[in-house]
RNA sequence: GGUCGCGUAGCUCAGCUGGAUAGAGCAUCUGCCUUCUAAGCAGACGGUCACAGGUUCGAAUCCUGUCGCGAUCACCA
């Protein structure tokens, strides 16, 4: 039993036995630093059920567990509050507990357990990725990992938007002007070659719009028949009819571009258990629009296009698929679903790395799948983030306005390399092992600027500013691992040194505070997977870093009074290093042993 | 216009399932490297928690309305 329900059990019984009436619930809060204590009592709840002054009563239950409680030490009463000392053997017990266990904090999954599957990145292949993607990326595969750490089997994929309108433009466009050019042949990464076709396609399509205008057509029949577009349009249906050359280039193009993304992931350290492709999951949708109908849950219009009616609950009529037969988004959405948990049938779950924009999309696409009568369709969760925007707005590929995603890893490691080189602290560093180590801290640096904050916020980004790296940032926290490291190298401890937990020894006023903040990491896990939240770790991790740097410069380690004391420090510092590397290794983020 | 989200220090953000005097970082200013890594520590300055009502012992937090910003309301994805 922990300390809260300890607690919480003896306030009742004072309550119980002072005045005679039984209480549900009790209120704890962290004691303020001001105030003599550890954990605080909130009295005036009470006061709907004992009638009295809130600080007698306070007096009352105070006095009533130093009695009863072995671990209450003292006690006082501010205002309607009562704080509530804690002996400092509890800490060190808990302390004991827990110091050896390098998985502190994570629940095992268990076997047989039920499944959630992540879905994150899902990009289109016509173009590269951009920081936006590396926003839901981060987010994705840190989710992902908190609910991994929760206790939780998890599946991560992605459905790769590999077919429609927008391919067909990019290759249209290399076909024309790419004079067979290759990964190979240019030194390009793949999607960076197709993308710049999509950019070429989008500059020839505008010509031609202007060339049509200028002969005296309207500017929405220019942009309608440009000769370029209705090529395009027409290579689109060749693929869906399944022409062979079409298809063959759009298989050797999609091959560039996802070897080109692989390399990204791999530079952002994210992965995925299971990949899928809209052009193989859209026909089950049009299974399934198929069996709606038998069911009524979906009706067919005169000209054949097929809709859900969700007026009932408030939203509007909702196409599932066109008049033609083809399938729209979200026919495509419903079929993906449905494979999922035909291919994981553990999976009772899904969360959906989307922006913020998608809202509607997903709040309609849950309740159809309700509709359709799949019982996992109650645990679908839209982890809705908002967007990256610049300070010129909205990033366009077409226009060439985003910030790529490769750039930006390189770029934020090169300021690593900056600072590293200017602070100098490294050397018996080889230079493979320092380039390492400046993309470590330059990822560490993006990563933590982007997941600190709530993924509902949308980030303004300023190319100009350059991300910080002191402060609440990420390398702050990889400079406190590293600060550890070295301690622990020079220190002469071992882990089974067994602290002497006597009476004598008592705990410096920064060793509790840091053990109280060690205490709470396995509830920030939980609660950061309930919340789909990465912004909860971060902020605890920062807030247990600075409370070790205090401790780090106000107390002296390795150098203690005396044996026991410095065995101590050393397996707490040791145990605040490992608990910073494993709330990091949820964030998706690493930890260097120098810096 | 309907719906949804956001609005906290000059800037970037915590706090939001109601609790004590609203917290950090950046920026500005003051101290601290002959002692474990100064990407650090200690401190100063900085607030009408968008605004107005309401609920209550108590509201940044919950409710209503107003304003501002954004998204969405496609046979695009």
């Amino acid at each position: 039993m922990n300390l809260q329900e300890t607690l919480f059990n003896q306030v009742k019984q004072a309550v119980l036995a002072s005045y005679n009436v039984e209480i549900e619930t009790v209120e704890f809060q962290a004691t303020r630093k001001e105030f003599a204590g550890d954990i605080t009592v909130v009295v005036f709840p009470m006061l709907k059920f004992v009638k009295g002054n809130p600080v007698q009563i306070g007096e009352t239950i105070g006095a009533y567990l130093v009695d009863n409680v072995e671990d209450v030490k003292a006690f006082n009463v501010v205002k309607g509050f009562l704080n509530i000392e804690i002996s400092d053997s509890f800490y060190l017990n808990f302390f004991n507990d827990i110091k050896n266990n390098t998985t502190y904090g994570f629940v095992q999954s268990k076997a047989n357990n039920k499944a959630v599957m992540v879905e994150y990145s899902s990009p289109n292949t016509n173009k590269p990725l951009h920081l936006g993607h590396i926003r839901n990326n981060l987010l994705g595969y840190s989710v992902a990992e908190i609910l991994k750490a929760s206790g939780q089997k998890v599946y991560k994929t992605q459905i790769i938007n590999d077919r429609g309108i927008h391919i067909c433009k990019s290759m249209l466009a290399w076909k024309r002007f790419g004079n067979g050019e290759t990964p190979k042949t240019t030194g390009l990464k793949g999607d960076k070659l197709v993308g710049n076709y999509y950019v070429k396609f989008d500059q020839e399509y505008k010509k031609e719009i202007e060339a049509l205008i200028a002969n005296g057509k309207s500017e929405e029949d220019a942009k309608k028949n440009a000769p370029i577009l209705l090529e395009a349009q027409e290579m689109l249906r060749k693929w869906e009819a399944g022409d062979a050359e079409v298809v063959a280039l759009w298989e050797t193009m999609n091959g560039w571009v996802y070897n080109g993304f692989n390399q990204t992931y791999k530079n952002l350290g994210v992965d995925f258990d299971t990949l899928y492709y809209e052009s193989n999951t859209y026909l089950l949708g049009k299974e399934f629009v198929a069996e709606g109908l038998k069911t009524s849950v979906f009706y067919k219009k005169e000209d054949g296009s097929v809709w859900c009616d969700l007026t009932e609950d408030g939203l509007d009529e909702k196409i599932v698929q066109r008049a033609d037969g083809t399938a729209v988004y979200m026919t495509q959405d419903i079929g993906t679903a449905i494979q999922r948990v035909k291919d994981f049938p553990d999976v009772t779950g899904m969360v959906y790395t989307v922006g913020n924009e998608q809202d509607y999309h997903f709040q309609v696409l849950f309740l159809i799948l309700k509709k359709l009568g799949f019982d996992w369709a109650e645990n679908l969760y839209h982890l809705s983030y908002g967007m990256v925007d610049l300070p010129s707005g909205k990033m366009k590929s077409r226009e060439g306005t985003v910030v790529d995603a490769d750039d930006l890893i390189v770029e934020m490691a090169s300021t690593a390399e900056e600072i590293s080189k200017e602070l100098g602290k490294l050397e018996g560093y080889s230079e493979e092992e320092k380039q390492a180590l400046y993309k470590t801290i330059g990822l560490g640096a993006l990563k933590y600027y982007i997941l600190k904050v709530d993924p509902k916020k949308r980030i303004l980004f300023d190319p100009k500013e350059s991300i910080d790296f002191q402060g609440n940032t990420g390398p702050f926290i990889q400079y406190t691992y590293a600060r550890i490291q070295s301690i622990l190298r020079k220190a002469n401890v071992n882990d089974s040194d067994v602290l002497n937990t006597s009476e004598e020894f008592s705990l410096h006023a920064k060793e509790k505070e840091l053990l109280k903040q060690i205490q709470q990491f396995p509830e920030v896990i939980q609660n950061a997977a309930e919340q789909h939240s990465p912004a909860i770790i971060a902020n605890y991790t920062y807030d247990l870093v600075k409370e070790f740097n205090s401790f780090y410069q106000n107390v002296s380690i390795l150098g203690a009074d005396n044996e026991v004391e410095k065995t101590f420090r050393v397996q707490l510092s040791k145990t605040v290093a490992n608990t910073i590397k494993n709330a990091f290794s949820v964030l998706g983020i690493n930890v260097p042993e120098r810096m």
